[in-house]
DNA sequence: CAGGCTGATGAGTAATTGCCCATGAGATAG
DNA sequence: CTATCTCATGGGCAATTACTCATCAGCCTG
């Protein structure tokens, strides 16, 4: 551990003289006595470790211009639109900087706030790029279930990670992300600790949520939660993606039956009382997002430019 | 302008693609249609326009044990120690990062503060390092005059740009920074717009100040505001430094006369009603931070690890 | 319109960085 | 105690980046 965290310690020191002294790495080499090849590869610790964390401050003319557009036509309160980076296939590089922005903003606050995550790669990416904080006035509450079909902790779940960063009161959903029958779900909701979580989250401040695609790689499938018919009979059923599990369809009403009757998530937070963001890029997510814009199940929205573009032309 | 902000939209773009999204400089200039050269000019303008902002996020062992033996032993709220660059010599990198996120940090309330502000080249770093924000609720008041002995605006006044960047109200003090007369420095501040700003300083919730040394390149003499003859009397009276103009002894004791009778600038606000900030690094400074810290002027401290370590030790 | 200034451009080149690999120290299991 | 494994190290080299320089377009100035 001693080692582990003098190492750490060391790809800090190494990452502040390159990227804030702007040392090159062979005076980072000479300064902490290593040869430059471990300077070298400090640097590069700091970087994998996430230890640097760099933004662009300067609004990009375009970008602005998309979010405003996007603000207007749907109604939004808030739209986050970050550069594209064509041809790269990455589904979370750029909004995952510009989520943790955002939630780094909302939890720098004085006054306590109840903030509601959901879960998904995208939300996985972000929580990551947050910095330590000190937030014990806030709570942290998780929308959906953590445990995995074969039992463990699902590997998506962020709440953990995240309260585990920011230092917040957290609060998981101990149970599977759907349930096997209406029935189970039912008792599972009866738990005391359950019902007040849930009823913390219909209190959500703020509210963070990826959006699933049901596409022939949906997360949803692709994770195990559900089989290769369901995902069949939800497409059938006109289901075009999926947010903290409740499939919607492209109007972005919640479906009937099929899985959404033993989804044991809480109902996604009311976008009157706080604000609901969705964060979400790419032309696999696109339905989803319209959907979702659509079904005013959300009022805020982070997303890139090439997907920010696609949304405004398809409403003309 | 147009070229110009479209430049800096294209910086910021290409800044983006290398920094966030890891683009070589190569797939850049093909992404923007620019020739490799320019791409590495427009990344480069990034940095230089201060578009890119690096932090590292994890607090170092050393500099946090540092803080905290600084914190008990001068009986300070506010301690940070940034790394040193060993054989750099500037007296702002990394402190002036530092100082950039704190009062980034205090300005991203809703509820409005009075931020008093002095001057230097430590502080006009710092400010350097904000990024734009929308703060409207807060007002930033200058402690010290604006004036340059030639009749111009001082460089190193920073409360315009510092408005600039934040939106907030701002209160110059349109004076010289030591008036001619104590006779002068009374009329001017009998000004009702005078009065108003001094009444605002003392007020401020939280305070940033520089420490200028007065050793033979003393900035205050460097810059022209007082003569060789009165920073030799100065020494001669047992000044170690001064804070917005006010030269103080080891003790930290305000002199009295010499030049401290014509000083223009508002007392520095009582530590006891907000928090006071000092805001320096290296040996230089050294007698005039341990004096700031004898005297109880500051009860905040944004320093670097040498000076820090130097701090420490002497008080054996 | 000539002259001169400013600033952008791409070629060329030196400096810096990233990565692969062989080596060896130290840990661990048998 | 030995075989084996893991992992940090530095050499070497290719890729990438930074910088210098000559050129040229645009633009004031007289």
């Amino acid at each position: 551990m001693t080692t582990n965290s003098s190492r750490l310690d060391d790809a800090a020191r190494a990452g502040w003289l390159y990227y804030v002294a702007g040392n090159t790495q062979d005076q980072i080499a000479r300064k902490l006595n290593v040869s430059r090849q471990s300077a070298q590869r400090l640097v590069s610790l700091a970087v994998s470790e996430g230890l640097v964390k760099v933004r662009i401050d300067h609004p990009i003319a375009h970008c602005l211009e998309l979010a405003s557009r996007l603000k207007s036509r749907y109604g939004l309160d808030l739209v986050e639109v970050v550069p594209s980076d064509p041809g790269s296939s990455s589904t979370t590089v750029g909004v995952a900087e510009a989520a943790a922005a955002q939630i780094e903003q909302r939890l720098s606050g004085q006054d306590p706030i109840i903030m509601a995550i959901g879960t998904g790669r995208t939300l996985k990416a972000a929580i990551e790029k947050l910095p330590s904080m000190e937030c014990p006035q806030h709570k942290v509450v998780s929308l959906t279930g953590n445990i995995a079909p074969d039992g463990s902790a699902a590997f998506y779940n962020v709440v953990f990670t995240m309260a585990d960063k920011v230092k917040s009161r957290s609060f998981p959903m101990p149970l599977p992300v759907i349930a096997s029958s209406q029935e189970e779900r039912a008792l599972l909701h009866q738990q005391p600790m359950i019902q007040a979580t849930l009823a913390l989250s219909a209190k959500a401040d703020v509210t963070f949520v990826g959006i699933g695609d049901l596409g022939p790689n949906a997360p949803l499938f692709v994770d195990g939660f559900i089989s290769r018919d369901e995902l069949a009979a939800l497409n059938e059923a006109g289901a075009v993606a999926e947010i903290v599990g409740w499939a919607i369809d492209a109007g972005g009403k919640t479906l009937e039956g099929i899985t959404n009757d033993r989804v044991a998530s809480s109902p996604i937070p009311s976008r009157k009382s706080g604000l609901v963001v969705g964060i979400a890029k790419g032309p696999a997510k696109l339905p989803g997002i319209a959907a979702a814009l659509a079904g005013g199940l959300i009022n805020g929205l982070i997303t890139d430019e090439e997907t920010a573009s696609a949304l405004i032309g398809q409403g003309q």
